[in-house]
DNA sequence: CAACAATGTAGGCGCCGACAACAATGCTGT
DNA sequence: ACAGCATTGTTGTCGGCGCCTACATTGTTG
């Protein structure tokens, strides 16, 4: 037997990380601290010296994904050259993206920030504002987007993706309707009536 | 004490109503069949006879959601006769209304339809789907919507209230701007000016 | 190097969901 | 009327979980 040193050494980035895979794997249902423990070879109460409670754990949970996802945001943004809408169904893209692949880390995401949020949540879910937020800024300044209060079209925008993503990770349809719904949705938000 | 009859009579429905009830005011990870158990005066086992399980109750709890969503909706269209962007407007104001007062419940009838949903949850949102596709099919009809695949706008609107109610639901909008967003996101639909 | 902070262990409590065995009641055919 | 059966309760049990306390080991610092 790999006879562990009394102290794990990095238990509470093996914890979340063996977090993150069940959640995406199993499902939140099957997310028990007892169970990370295990799997990290720890004993059952060692997470709470890292975690003051299970919905600590999901806070960090939320808050790694709302870092991870504006980073994803960025780097689709920065990637698409051609053209502003291109960007905006890029971006769009990436969040469904991001959506399919992690549905039960982006539930808890937005579960997270219901009432109570923790701090990092906050300053994690701002990093996600901030690329939107400057999507449709660039947009408006570029003529691309009709003008007006930015704040609307900021949350119509959100609204539209969060719904795409609902739907798609609902299975209420399947791939090739989600790039067309994507496709639809920039360009109604794009072909502003002048 | 109150001496109860052997058999509840009613068990599967006051269990049902309990259960909503606990979803709507403590959320859904403060419902137990044990603790509905004890609030129906029966024993901890009661409930099995008319829930096979944990998520036969959930997907009981999804399916009447989904009838009392499409009941509301259906009678919010009826109620709106001043043209269609009202009907449009109402449907989507209650659509918003059933989320931000059931919101642990919304999120639980979608987390049913994902993955091997129950055939009562199935037919239940057959009726939202009819109630829906039933607006669209009209809009399209009186020529307030842009023609074009039916199943496409029906997605884009479905994703726009899905959306928007995902919003009002996390706390990152406040009830006047949502009211704003319905309007925006209706104007967006039906192309109209504003 | 002694005190202390940080981190892990062992054990226990009450709750939960699921299951099995048994009991009371309602229903149906004769 | 009533025997037999299906329905719907009850009690008891099992393993798992979150959370808590007391204790053990290790790293750090004055």
């Amino acid at each position: 037997m790999a006879d562990r040193p009394y102290h794990h050494g990095n238990l509470r980035a093996a914890l979340l990380a063996e977090a993150e895979r069940t959640l995406r794997e199993d499902g939140i249902e099957q997310l028990s601290l007892r169970d990370l423990a295990r799997q990290a070879g720890v004993s059952h109460a060692a997470p709470r010296r890292h975690f003051a409670d299970r919905q600590a754990l999901l806070d960090a949970l939320a808050a790694a994904g709302f870092l991870r996802l504006s980073d994803e945001l960025r780097a689709a943004i920065e990637d698409a050259t051609a053209n502003y809408e291109a960007q905006l169904r890029a971006a769009a893209t990436a969040y469904i993206h991001f959506a399919t692949r992690d549905a039960a880390l982006l539930e808890l995401m937005f579960a997270a920030k219901r009432g109570e949020q923790s701090a990092a949540v906050r300053v994690a879910f701002g990093h996600v504002f901030a690329e939107v937020d400057g999507l449709v800024c660039r947009g408006q300044q570029a003529g691309k987007l009709r003008p007006g209060d930015p704040d609307r079209l900021r949350l119509l925008l959100f609204a539209t993706m969060q719904g795409i993503a609902s739907l798609a990770t609902s299975g209420a349809v399947d791939t090739r309707q989600i790039d067309e719904l994507i496709a639809d949705a920039v360009a109604l938000i794009t072909n502003s009536p002048h």
